[in-house]
DNA sequence: ATTACGTTTTTGGCATACCAAATGCCACGA
DNA sequence: TCGTGGCATTTGGTATGCCAAAAACGTAAT
């Protein structure tokens, strides 16, 4: 194996050259494949149509102009995630959450912030959880959530994302990634409404004060009890939504 | 190969006859493949030879007595999973975690878990939390959990996820079958160890305690101190096992 | 018109062939 | 001895073709 040897003083090759970057790996097929159709699956209203929405791999091949092969990889990688869910003989149907389901998410969401939220007591810098505040910045008083409930709705997601972050934890950071991706659909027309906004920032303002003062227990109170009221309200007022 | 064709069997089949169950699915190449794939990986001590373990698709292929098609969607799913990692042109190698993902994930699973029992209090019935003691049964005073560390550790595993779904959580289930998953590898030589498992047993009790008593805040401390606590020891203490 | 039944079409599952990049081996030459 | 270059091999990536199960369609009998 050639390993480099730092001690080789060979005069061909010296170490002081510049950088290789190690080419670019350049993606696959099969992933490019994997992230179109995430997008795309993301990006359409999967409860608009009472209908369930179905894939074909043939046609799906021939729009993003490869064989099958990578497609039906990238399909696989999708119905691991709970995104698509191939019946034998059938098709390929988008997979739809039912309320329940999402209520369970956000459950699962909130398990997962609120340890972050311990962890960044402890670990964080000050400087760095004060910063959460500046997602918010555009919002006060004279500018009222409730008033820019879309423009809010994306600083609400920012903010839960780098609040995560700040934990360091790649596994928590990966988890509510994938558990945000699947409540976003439902999201757009729960979180965005005007009721829970009002008191969605004081909320927050509370758990980055609870983050400075390092109250472990308060933090992870303030995180859980945050995002389990949103469970609460899409439990109580979901139904509207779909089904 | 030409197949022996079943002809269409009865001419006239009436709607009253027995219940047929949808024919079986017979599980694809593809799954079965996926579970083949994901048993040998969890079975063999990834942690044991240096350097790293790599998987060979034809070889596979021939292995399984399947074509190289159902297996490359197969290792798609592991990818996904995070159990292997395919670098193109290289091959396929089994993903090694290190102790400080190992350490992560026990937290991400501790807080699933003190969710988890935050939600018992609430809706599970009192005598499926006094079933938790079964698990326990074979120990006492006289039998001490340390004197028979490996059944020790099955029970110890049994109960979790026993715990677990007693909160009627799919996501939560799911989300600490995966992690348990994962950690399991590297746990075998963790949880087992005598030191621990002599509190292990108080705090299991401590736990079921707190869900009968329907004290919620008090049962999630538990779960999440007690799973912490495993987190703080392997933290400390996995030093010896590997990296 | 409706039902029964055979045929065609569609669809996912699987096998196979070929490609190109990465490696390894080995002969050749300084 | 050591490095260099090239050829054969290995390996994942992709394209294609065929199969059988199901659905869709069509047609004839009642």
């Amino acid at each position: 194996m050639p390993e480099p040897k730092q001690t080789k003083a060979s005069p061909t090759m010296a170490d002081t050259d510049i950088a290789i970057v190690r080419i670019a790996p350049e993606t696959s097929f099969k992933n490019k494949a994997y992230e179109a159709l995430k997008e795309a699956i993301l990006k359409m209203d999967i409860y608009a149509t009472p209908e369930p929405v179905m894939l074909d791999e043939r046609a799906l091949s021939e729009r993003l102009g490869v064989s099958r092969t990578p497609i039906r990889e990238a399909i696989a990688m999708l119905e691991q995630d709970g995104f698509v869910k191939t019946v034998p003989r059938r098709g390929i149907v988008v997979v739809r959450r039912t309320k329940a389901e999402i209520v369970d998410m956000i459950r699962a969401w909130a398990a997962l912030e609120s340890m972050a939220a311990r962890l960044i007591t402890t670990t964080a810098r000050k400087k760095d959880i004060s910063a959460l505040r500046d997602f918010f910045k555009d919002f006060s008083d004279d500018r009222l959530p409730q008033d820019h409930v879309e423009e809010y709705s994306k600083a609400n997601i920012a903010f839960h994302q780098a609040l995560i972050s700040l934990s360091e934890s790649p596994v928590l950071v990966d988890l509510t990634n994938d558990l945000l991706l699947h409540v976003r659909g439902y999201r757009q027309l729960t979180i965005g409404r005007k009721d829970r906004t009002a008191t969605s920032l004081p909320e927050h303002l509370g758990i980055i004060e609870a983050l400075e003062a390092r109250d472990t227990e308060l933090a992870e109170k303030r995180a859980r009890d945050h995002t389990l009221g949103l469970a609460a309200y899409v439990e109580a007022h979901g139904q509207e939504l779909f089904t």
